[in-house]
DNA sequence: ATAGGACATATTTTCGAAAATATATTCTGC
DNA sequence: GCAGAATATATTTTCGAAAATATGTCCTAT
């Protein structure tokens, strides 16, 4: 195992077993904890400094999330990925995102325009900046996540809202793998600017479109380049 | 707090921490736990008999879906029942039933057409055999799940059919909570009859159309009869 | 009388040991 | 030599005490 090494405490919640849930989950999406990958006590014990039950209650946490698998007597695993597991989550994704998206384009005001196209700004500025395969940066990853939650920001949905963030972590695993072993990254600069253009012309039908295409598109190029990690069909 | 009592040990799951979610959950979704009681330890440990990590670890799952909000440093309390969680939870319901229903009437076979018919008819009959509001009836709503669960069987996504258990459940609490004011329930064996016979006809869009009257007239009904125990707007 | 601080109490959070369970190994009988 | 029982080891699960944090109470100064 080789999970973050033990930072300073609480840095993103106020209790440790709320930070170490999102230490795991990090370490998880990452693929530093490699899928189907045990998560035995111990090691945990050691690489994050905390007990069993303050352990046990972070796993617990990510099992609702679908990162990690609860064996009942028989521990916890690093849930694996698989390609019914991917076909699940992108149809899945497909389906809320454009909901949500719709729900932004009806209800979203100047600030929501401002928002997409200030990310999206971003987004285009640091992929100038990085070289090559900017995927695995966590600068980039990170601007990429923020134009996509901008664009359904005003979905006006706590609920929708929280499974979106769920199935997206889960996608950007399956991401992560395939960017291990792709040689040069997709242009992707010009579908997101051609997303935020049809979101912002309020054009429901063409945004929601392309999105469909760009998360069925970006699932296809795990399939290819990360095929031979997913077990399963 | 008035939770069910200490039961023998194990019902539902190996471990006690699985067990006790499950009886905690129930006890949230039947209205013994009130909305925005707080769930103290020392309650918890004498009505359940589990020291703190082991219902420290249910609470967290229950959070994960809904059912409790817990407050860092505070402690835990069951979810408030707010009108904007009743929208939000009724509005993200349709979307996700429609989409199983639909996948459900194009994938399911004879089994699940045996499945939607024979699921109805006990639904049918329990209703015949139980005067007045059967609806805070363990028998009937065990039934009503199962017919419901029925129709969405052939959905094929574990995702989304996770998602439509975690949406069910919150919505049964609000609906439990209307039972204990509504006079007389009204009749909604009709309205089952409809679904199912649009399903099996593989009529989509009736079948669709139907379960989102059907979800939203349930949704009406709790505000109409319970409104008063709602906070918010 | 009241705001603010110091102390006391209540509650949550974390820990490491003990119990329960699963896995691996050894031993026995055939 | 091998299957199956018996034992030993590894790992998870549960517990109650101890630490950390929040809440309530009392006292003092203005």
């Amino acid at each position: 195992m080789t999970a973050s090494a033990v930072k300073s405490r609480k840095e993103f919640g106020k209790t440790l077993a709320v930070d170490i849930t999102h230490r795991l989950r990090q370490d998880i999406v990452a693929c530093r904890l490699k899928p189907g990958e045990p998560l035995k006590f111990d090691a945990l014990k050691l690489a994050f400094g905390a007990s069993f039950t303050t352990l046990r209650e972070a796993l617990t946490s990510l099992t609702a999330d679908g990162l990690v698998v609860a064996e009942e007597q028989r521990g916890f695993r690093v849930a694996p990925v698989t390609s019914d597991d991917l076909i699940d989550i992108t149809q899945t994704r497909i389906l809320i995102e454009i909901e949500l998206l719709s729900r932004s384009i009806a209800n979203g005001g100047d600030d929501w325009e401002i928002a997409v196209m200030s990310t999206l700004h971003r987004l285009g500025r640091i992929e100038e900046r990085l070289p090559g395969n900017h995927v695995e940066n966590p600068e980039w990853q990170i601007a990429h996540r923020q134009f996509h939650e901008a664009l359904v920001s005003c979905g006006r949905s706590p609920t929708l809202l929280g499974i979106r963030t769920s199935l997206f972590e889960r996608a950007e695993r399956y991401r992560n793998l395939s960017a291990m072993f792709r040689p040069q990254p997709r242009d992707k600069v010009g579908e997101h600017r051609a997303i935020m253009q049809a979101a912002i012309a309020r054009d429901t039908n063409l945004a929601t479109s392309l999105i469909d295409q760009h998360i069925r598109s970006t699932s296809d190029n795990v399939v290819k380049y990360a095929s031979h990690l997913l077990t399963e069909s």
